[in-house]
DNA sequence: ATGTTTCCACCTAGGTGAAAACTT
DNA sequence: AAGTTTTCACCTAGGTGGAAACAT
């Protein structure tokens, strides 16, 4: 039995971290797919509201594709090559145009409104791989060189043997990423490094006024 | 409103690792407090059975006192003080006598019978501490130099506002500690740094018929 | 030519018991 | 004397981009 939900409230994500997604959207975001998994920088968070504090919710994150075309950086540019690929894409019942396998489960899910409503809501552990059948489940596979924005659905979580029903989907523009296998543009790598603690090997010392 | 249970079949948690528990009980296990918190060595984990695989249960830890005393380690031998202390002792209406603060929540909770049964489930995040008000909720207070055994508690998750319905309590006497701040008995120590991979700095070049 | 894979040094993050300092 | 607290070197575990090797 699902349950109603108690109020009209509408659900509602507030992405974190603009400001530096906004410095890298600027400069056309990339992320980079390992056969192992890479985590994405930065990461995906959202803060929630709307929820109803006692009902279950599951949370996903999954990247519809932008568009059909295979890119590629030339001249310090980002191109499309102008043809069509359709190779890489198929239709999901549940989420309309997606990439192929299922969508990432945040690691919480399933829970509380109040749960998730508490706290930041962040997508840290997800990894992105080139790999065709991965094998852990927290691998998200993706086409090098196409261009995806993330999504996240929430589903009410009922059990019972029935399915989940897909409540909403958000999706971010402002973190729309190139998936790579290598970083193409090396103001992506230069911010990538400044920003990301994993990546403190390669930072040089830096004045305080950035 | 509370989910019945589908069928009879009793709820069955199997302690796993009772080869390396008993090592430790035969030589009476000690587990360190600090006030950041300590992970438990031996970790407590079960594997799971008789969930109704589409209900929602919360698994809990905490730990019951073996007994009133307060302990010694002296000339190779613990024992007790000889007098009673009850001073750390208080009774919880859910559960039954036990320590102060809540219960550990396996960070997984809540999550269906299906889920639970999936996979052995260990407690290697639980931290137990002697700080009176430990700041994180993974932290579990004991008092050093008392006896303890380790209960986990299967509730029923029923949200909408009303408590969580306690199904069963499960007790490991095999697992059973005495809480201290510093090793007592040295062969407790050998044998914690023999099988425990973080304390590899201390271990001697062993032959391998042990 | 273009894109991918592997291996690596160098980090973050945090779990060990030892030993010395501290408390009562 | 007995027990607690702090600090530390040394681990586990795993996330970075670089660079060279590899593939097509």
């Amino acid at each position: 039995s699902v349950y109603p939900r108690a109020d009209a409230t509408p659900i509602h994500l507030d992405l974190q971290d603009t400001e530096l997604w906004s410095r890298f959207e600027a400069l056309s975001t990339e992320m980079i797919l390992t056969k192992g998994g890479r985590r994405m920088f930065p990461v995906l968070r959202v803060a929630v509201r709307g929820l109803d504090p006692e009902t279950l919710y599951d949370f996903k994150l999954d990247f519809a594709p932008c568009d059909n075309f295979r890119w590629r950086y030339v001249t310090g540019q980002w191109q499309t090559n102008g043809k069509q690929d359709i190779t890489n894409l198929n239709q999901d019942r549940r989420y309309g145009v997606t990439v192929k396998g299922e969508p990432y489960s945040h690691p919480k899910s399933p829970n509380y409104g109040r749960f998730w409503m508490s706290d930041v809501v962040e997508f840290k552990n997800v990894k992105l791989t080139n790999r065709p059948n991965p094998v852990k489940d927290d691998h998200i596979i993706l086409n090098s060189l196409h261009k995806y924005k993330p999504r996240i659905h929430i589903l009410q979580s009922v059990s019972n043997g029935q399915p989940n029903v897909l409540l909403e989907t958000f999706t971010f523009p402002l973190t729309s990423f190139i998936a790579v296998t290598a970083y193409q543009n090396e103001e992506i790598t230069a911010l990538k490094i400044r920003h990301n603690p994993f990546a403190k090997a390669f930072q040089e010392p830096r004045d305080r006024t950035d």
